[in-house]
DNA sequence: CCTTCAGGTTAACGAGCGCTAACCCCCCTG
DNA sequence: CAGGGGGGTTAGCGCTCGTTAACCTGAAGG
């Protein structure tokens, strides 16, 4: 099934390092140019794998609003039926986290720069991110029974924003090891839902 | 004691718009247009009341990180001898959690376009962020002795993460109230920094 | 009553932007 | 060996932006 090792494709190049820059100096911040010298060549030959700047942004949104779906349907499904909704919580954090450790522009610009999208693109990237919502609230009300609806949704949120503070942590050397952080940061979600939900 | 009754002037209406204008569609993404538009002045009128576009940006910010401190300061003396660190903990997020909810735009545009500064703005900003987040680590080591520098640091980052994002959980209408809100942002926080500092 | 000045106005400039046009070159295939 | 297309190049267009220049106006002060 190649599991894909091989090289990066130029398309694929081209994301990332336009996610990299967008998350640096904003959407409007970065020109066409200095993402084709990213990549090594000029300007416009860009046009030659994207119909535009736009495109590019609204490729790189949708896939990780998409990729975050896919992951925890993923993850709700290996649950089965015999494992405790507390467990399938502990996944959606640790799948969370996997995210916004290894692909950190790619946290900032979600939350960031989502209404320089098209609106076609705009509704669509809102419902993936709906559903991914739903799904946490889903399992955190499983967990905490006496927990309303609203105040799940917000305290999903609440701890989507404490989960993708990471980018804020200093540059990826000053950390104390992805490891130690990560169960930081669980730890820290755990306690937070757990604050509101038992009462 | 004239607590500021007065109308707002000039000055002041302008930096609410641009604020908000900055938060909503990102500094550059915003004309100077626009923002005298937005106070009923048209476009190079501003030029009266800022030397430029990046002016407006750099008092915004300065303001909302000086504010911060200040209020944090004045929090910890307030506090005295007497009164435990749990209590001055408490203080901190209540006063972070009123500005998150009071000033929206400011508190998004914080931590999104302080790369948009010219150098001296921007350290000057660090620097206040820096010892606003001292000032926490601080009272956080205070109630969790046992709590390590580094995992005190960014605990507190991880806090800000949750506490800011406020402006993710819809428009002000959809809020459960204010009082709600705030209370479940505190239970929040405070189970966060239990989590990581009992152990 | 004349002056001054704060606080506006419109016109226009220069730079930078996204994007298109036109061209080129190499490699692959029949 | 012809040719065709994928993937580049540079030149340049049209637009928008931040900023400046030049001008205007109404109210306050001597």
């Amino acid at each position: 099934m190649a599991t894909r090792t091989d090289a990066p494709t130029r398309r694929e190049q081209i994301l990332k390092e336009a996610a990299r820059l967008f998350a640096e100096r904003g959407f409007h911040g970065v020109g066409v140019d200095e993402i084709g010298a990213a990549v090594g060549i000029s300007g416009p030959g860009l046009y030659r794998h994207f119909p535009g700047k736009d495109a590019m942004l609204a490729e790189l949104l949708i896939g990780i609003s998409d990729s975050l779906l896919t992951g925890a349907k993923r993850r709700l499904a290996e649950a089965g039926e015999e494992t405790g909704p507390g467990v399938v919580l502990d996944s959606f954090i640790e799948g969370h986290i996997d995210f916004a450790l290894d692909d950190r522009p790619l946290i900032t610009l979600h939350d960031r720069e989502l209404d320089r999208l098209r609106d076609a693109d705009r509704k669509m990237v809102r419902q993936l991110q709906r559903q991914y919502v739903e799904l946490w609230v889903g399992v955190l009300r499983e967990v905490y029974p006496a927990l309303a609806e609203p105040a799940a949704r917000s305290a999903v949120h609440s701890v989507f924003g404490l989960l993708n503070s990471t980018p804020h942590l200093g540059r990826p050397g000053s950390l104390p090891g992805r490891a130690v952080t990560a169960s930081l940061l669980h730890r820290m979600a755990r306690g937070a839902f757990a604050a509101v939900g038992e009462e």
